[in-house]
Parts: structure tokens; sequence; C-alpha cells
RNA sequence: GCCCGAGUAGCUCAGGGGUAGAGCGCUUCCUUGGUAAGGAAGAGGGCAUGGGUUCAAAUCCCAUCUCGGGCUCCA
């Protein structure tokens, strides 16, 4: 027999028949035939000690520590790891899948399995200390390859009826199945894995939550372990340390130490109490919103929360979305509902008179109040509520006049975003694409037409963005802007969708410069979203320090002494008169309690003062991240806070 | 909605079959102290709600409500 040319890195030889991936790495690299956790074979992965093929020249490449590739692999294995040892401890144990997970800052692996007694988190260190025993046995995972029916029968003998449904969906002919030495464990699998529990040196078992199986809410019901897995103990113990710090931002932590706003059971689930802090926080933000949209020409309309039940039912939401909806109510025998959009009330706008196309486009903005009735355990903090407020706007628009509005939209996004610090912004453009299971609404060259104006617009300004087919709403293309935080979460916020449907709906029209009737498209536009939302996505990104021009309290005046509290009032006063929000703090604690008082709620500015500054009639100036910045006058402390406040800026560097 | 967990003072939490505790906060008093907690005293809850078991229930059981973690990113 020849033996088989193989290819590493560039340089090329030759291993016996029967040689196994790992003894080709050898050959070439010492370094990564200890470390390796699998390989890539011609591109496809296998194991370490799976036989070379036979078939012509080999190109293998190591799957090491330290590539995205290995730390798939590392945490596919730990996640068997984890499956063996719940089998191990609760017999009887039926599998789900256990994948590994990459992109989900949360968790690293998962495994449903359902237990014949419940599992809870008291359970995790159990099973979590016998995965370190076991990976310390340096237990070997070995691969086979074995029929369609003999892995059925395996696993039919197993009594694993959920794996048999896998396996019956997914296989023809031959798949691999895994074992792990010395233990009960079994698993229908891909791979590759690592060879041995030995090289799972760094994992933790994070959480158990339920699960249904295949997402479906009319399938079992799982249990799901999610933990997660690092090459190191070091790499672990940062990620842990960066979740605890993830978690001193939770928005609804942040809510109740800062007072912003509180959730409570006798009011109802899902809806915001707004505190005078949070309040003067929307307000600000609600000022900027409004002078962009004057700056943009956009109009201001307002329209009611309820609604005749009849214009739900030409809008569609009566047959697409009434589960979203809550119950009609009827007012002398007459239905009306809580609005869940806004769309169909400036609607109503646009139609109590002719329109000329002369007279578009129309831009009616508002801060409407939407009201969606989502199921209770989707609810969490501000991000999903019950009753939320949309700054939302409607553009009726001839189709000659997509291009430019949707350009004036993503300008009009971008220049906020910016000005709340989130400078990281992404776009994605959704088209129609090929319609499989989607029925798409509206003729083609509309849609041809309304794409091609979308990704006009995106390119006039060089914004590179993702393309997805098939992804557009039935009523239209669309593109949805996403921003990352602070700490390198995405969040989809604002959106601009081309609507189709409802102008045909509500029987739109226009008069030509033919003097034909015609009919305008709709352009739905959020950029914040749902201001609760974006409220909350705000103040995690910064952590609940908020920049000076949205800081509920922008300075603090800290007397040292009683004695200068009446100055202290004076500068307080002064700075009220200038239009800064301030808080004097004349308690009677010492200096260092005051100030520590005023870190804990983020107020920027402190301004210290004492028997000098009285003096002087001066105050010292602190800043909440920089510290003590020296004395100067109240006047230029004034002014320079001022232009904090009038530029927006994002931090108080420039002060 | 479903699964697991939790609901004790305004907040953070301890306790646990014999009638409720700490720290912070709040009030009052003492203290007047220079850049992240000065001291003392006091007020404040009957342990989510409703049932049940028991001589006795915050404590055990059941139900309900609410909150938290989740609910197919390849096997």
């Amino acid at each position: 027999m020849s033996e088989i040319s193989v290819k590493y890195g560039g340089e090329s030889g030759s291993v016996p028949p029967g040689s196994s991936v790992l003894d080709a790495i050898k050959q070439f690299d010492r370094d990564a035939s200890k470390s390796a956790l699998a390989a890539k074979v011609n591109g496809e992965e296998f194991d370490l000690d799976r036989e070379l093929p036979m078939n012509g020249e080999l190109e293998i490449e190591a799957i090491v520590p330290g590539t995205r590739d290995g730390l798939e692999v590392l945490r596919h294995s730990t996640a068997h790891l984890l499956a063996a040892a719940v089998l191990d401890l609760y017999p009887g144990t039926k599998l789900g899948i256990g994948p590994a997970l990459l992109d989900d800052p949360r968790y690293g692996f998962f495994y449903d399995v359902i237990t014949p007694e419940p599992l809870s988190v008291d359970d995790l260190p159990k099973i979590e200390k016998r995965m370190q025993q076991m990976a310390k046995r340096n237990l070997k995972y070995r691969r086979e390859n074995v029929s369609k029916e003999k892995i059925l029968d395996i696993f039919e003998g197993r009594s694993e009826p959920l794996k048999c449904e896998l396996i019956d969906e997914k296989v023809e002919g031959d798949a691999s199945i895994y074992y792990i030495d010395d233990s009960p464990f079994i698993d229908f699998c891909l791979g590759p894995h690592v060879p041995h529990t030995g090289k799972l040196k760094a994992f933790k078992l994070l959480a158990i939550a339920g699960a249904y199986w295949k997402g479906d809410a009319e399938r079992e019901q799982m249990q799901r372990i999610y933990g997660t897995a690092f090459f190191s103990k070091e790499e672990l113990d940062a990620w842990l340390k960066q979740r605890e710090e993830a978690a001193k931002r939770d928005h609804r932590k942040l809510g109740q130490e800062l007072d912003l706003f509180s959730i409570q059971d006798d009011y109802g689930q899902g809806l915001i109490l707004w505190h005078p802090k949070g309040g003067i926080i929307r307000q600000e933000m609600e000022n900027y919103l409004k002078e962009k949209l004057r700056d943009f020409d956009y109009s201001f309309v307002h329209t009611p929360h309820i609604a005749k039940r009849d214009l739900w039912r030409i809008s569609g939401h009566e047959d697409n979305y009434a589960d979203s909806m809550y119950s009609p109510t009827s007012i002398e025998e007459v239905e009306y509902r809580l609005k869940p959009m806004n769309c169909p009330l400036h609607i109503g706008i646009y139609k109590s008179s002719m329109r000329s196309y002369r007279d578009l486009p129309q831009r009616y903005s508002e801060m409407g109040t939407v009201y969606r009735a989502e199921l209770s355990g989707t609810l969490h903090g501000l991000m999903r509520v019950r009753g939320f407020t949309v700054d939302d706007a409607h553009l009726f628009v001839r189709p000659d006049q997509v291009l430019k509005e949707v350009g004036d939209c993503l300008d009009f996004a971008i220049q906020v975003f910016e000005t709340f610090g989130f400078d990281k912004v992404s776009f994605e453009l959704s088209v129609r694409g090929e319609a499989e299971n989607k029925k798409f609404l509206g003729a083609d060259e509309d849609w041809e037409q309304a794409e091609a104006s979308l990704a006009a617009a995106l390119d006039e300004r060089n914004i590179g963005f993702e393309r997805i087919e098939g992804e557009a709403a039935f009523y239209g293309p669309k593109i949805d802007i996403k921003i990352e935080d602070a700490i390198g979460r995405t969040w989809q916020l604002g959106t601009i969708q081309v609507d189709f449907n409802l102008p045909e709906r509500f029987g739109l029209e226009y008069t030509g410069e033919d003097n034909q009737p015609h009919r305008p498209y709709m352009i739905h536009r959020a950029l914040f979203g749902s201001i609760e939302r974006f409220f909350g996505v705000m103040l995690e990104h910064f952590g609940g320090a908020l920049p000076f021009w949205l800081a509920p309290v922008q300075v603090a005046v800290l007397p040292i002494t009683d004695r200068v509290n009446d100055y202290a009032e004076s500068v307080a006063a002064k700075l009220k008169a200038a239009d800064l929000r301030v808080e004097a703090n004349l308690r009677s604690d010492k200096i260092g309690a005051k100030i520590r008082d005023a870190q804990l709620q983020k107020v920027p500015f402190m301004l210290v003062v004492g028997d000098q500054e009285l003096e002087a009639g001066i105050v010292a100036v602190r800043e909440r991240s920089k510290g003590d910045l020296g004395t100067m006058g109240v006047e230029e402390f004034i002014e320079r806070a001022r232009n904090l406040r009038d530029d927006r800026a994002i931090d108080n560097g420039s002060f």
C-alpha cells in the first residue's frame, strides 16, 4: 500500500496508511499535536484519533485552543460531559440536544434533558462536581460510524424517543455516534470532539430553565441546563467577572437605585410608573427628538389610545395581531380596542381631506403610546412591557419620493444614535427574496422600486449593510437599525419600513398631476422604537452614569459645614436660575458621606463648598469620574456646564 | 402560556413549628468634620394573598398572584 500524501500548513509529507489525524499532525507540528482539540481534513472536521481517509492528497489543519472552531469543539464536548454527568447521576434521563453557543453573550452551551425528577439550581453544583470528577479521569470520546438502522436500534433500546425523532429526520445512510468511556452516555452527533475529557479544564454550569422540544409549546417541556466553557481557568474567571459587571448595569437594578421608575404588582405587570427622575430623563429625550423632528420637517399629531374595533378590522390587525391586542371593550354597544400601533390613527389624519401630489410627503410624528397583551413570561423590565410609547412617524409619500424620504430617515437615525453615544450602528436591508412560504403583498414593480430606493439611500451615504433575502415584512421591504452597546451586546432599535398594504386597505389616494387618483406608499419609521426599551438600553449602555444633559440631577452642592449652608443654597439658586438641575445636600453628614451619596447617584458634578469657598465666592468642583478638579467661580462653572448641556456632550471630557 | 426558582421593614438580605431580626435608608439629638460611610436614640413589618395540617404556621402542604432565569441559532 502506498503512503498517504499530506499537506499541513504549507508543508508536504506523507504518512503510512492507517495513520490517525493526530499521527499526521505530529509529523509537522509537535506543539499543535499536543494542544489540538480536533482537526480539519480537506475542510471537514475530524476527531484526532480518526483514521485518515485514503482518497488522494489530504490537507490537514489542527483545530487548536484560542480559535473559534476550537471553542466550538471545546464547548460542544463540555455539553456532552454535562449530559454524561446527568445521565450518571439521574438514570432514566432522556436526552434532547446539546449544542455549543458561540454568539450568545450569556451562555456557552446547553443540554436539554428530561430527568425522572425535576432538577433545580441546587442540583447544578452536584452535576458540576461530577463533571469535574469525570474530566480528571481523561475519559475518551469514542466515535463510531454506523447505519441508520443500527443507530435507531441503539436509541430505541435506550428509550430515547427524542433522539430517535432526530435521527429519523436527519440521517440518510450512515451517521456517527459518540461514546464517553466508562459513562452511560451515548449521543447521536456529528462531532468532532476533544480526544478525552482531560481537555476540559474550565467550565461552569450557570442556569437551569425550561425549554420546549424544538421550541414548540405543543411539544415536550424539557429542562435546559446552561453552562459555559473556556480554554483556561483565567479566561473563565475573567468572563465570570465581566458577567457580574454586566449584572450591575441591569436597568431594573439601576432604575430602582437611581429612583427612575418602578413596576408594581398592584398596578399591573409590564406597566411602568415613571418617577420624577426618570420622567425628567424622558422629557430631555423627547425634547431633543422634537428639535430634530422640526429640523426634518415633520409635523406633530396626537391620536387617542383607543379606537373603534372596525378600524382594526380594516387594518388587518384583527386577523393577524389579535393575540397581542387587549380584548375589545364596549361603550353603548359599540366595540373599541386599545391601540397596539399608531398607524391606523395617522391614516385617519391623512384621509381627513383630499390630498394632491403637491401635498406629499406628509410626515406625521407622534409619541404614540400603545398597548400590547404580551405573555406574562416574556415581560422583562423596560425591555418587554405591555404599555409603551413609540417615537412613531408615518410618511405618506409618492413612489418617486421614497429614496429621498428614506435617506432623510437614515440621516435622522444616525444623528440620533450618535447623540446618545451609540457609535457602533449597523443596518439590515430586508427584501422580498425568494418567496417560499411567505405571501408578499403588492405589485412586483412596487417591490422592485421600493427595494431599489432603500438600497440606493444606503449606498448614497456609503452605509454598509447586510441584505437579507426573504425577511421583508409581508407588506413591504424595510431597513432595521441595530446598535452595539458598551459591553458588546446588540439591540435592534430603529426601523424604516415601506408599506404597500395599509394604503390599499384604507383606500388612500392622492390626486396626481394627471388629475387621476393615485395610491401613496406609507413609510413607518421609528428610531428609538419603544421609548421604554430604548431607555433601558441606554441606561445599561451608560451603566447609569448618564451624560450631563440627561442626568436627572446634574449638580450636587455639598457644604462642608452648616456654617456655609446659606452659601450652598445661594450657589444652588444661581445654578437653578441658569436652568441646571441642582440639589443642595444640607444634611449634617461629613463631606465624605455627601460625596459618596452623590457618587452612588452618579451625579455628574459635585460642588464642594466650605469656609474657603465662601470667603472667595468660589466652588470646588468634583467630577464623578475624574474627582477633584480644583476651584473656580460660580459663573465660570455655570458657563462650562451649560456648554456641556447645550452640546449634549456624551461625557464630561470637554468640561 | 409552559418549566424551575423566589416572594420576610422603603432597599439588600438573615432566620425558620412556639408568636420577627441585621445593615442601609428614614426621624430626632449630639457632632461642624475638607473629596466614597462620625456617633446615639427612635419610628417602621407580622413574614405576597387565600385555604389546609397542627395545641401552635413566616416556617410544613395546596392554590392563586407577582418577580427572576429560560422556551429549536447543525446531531
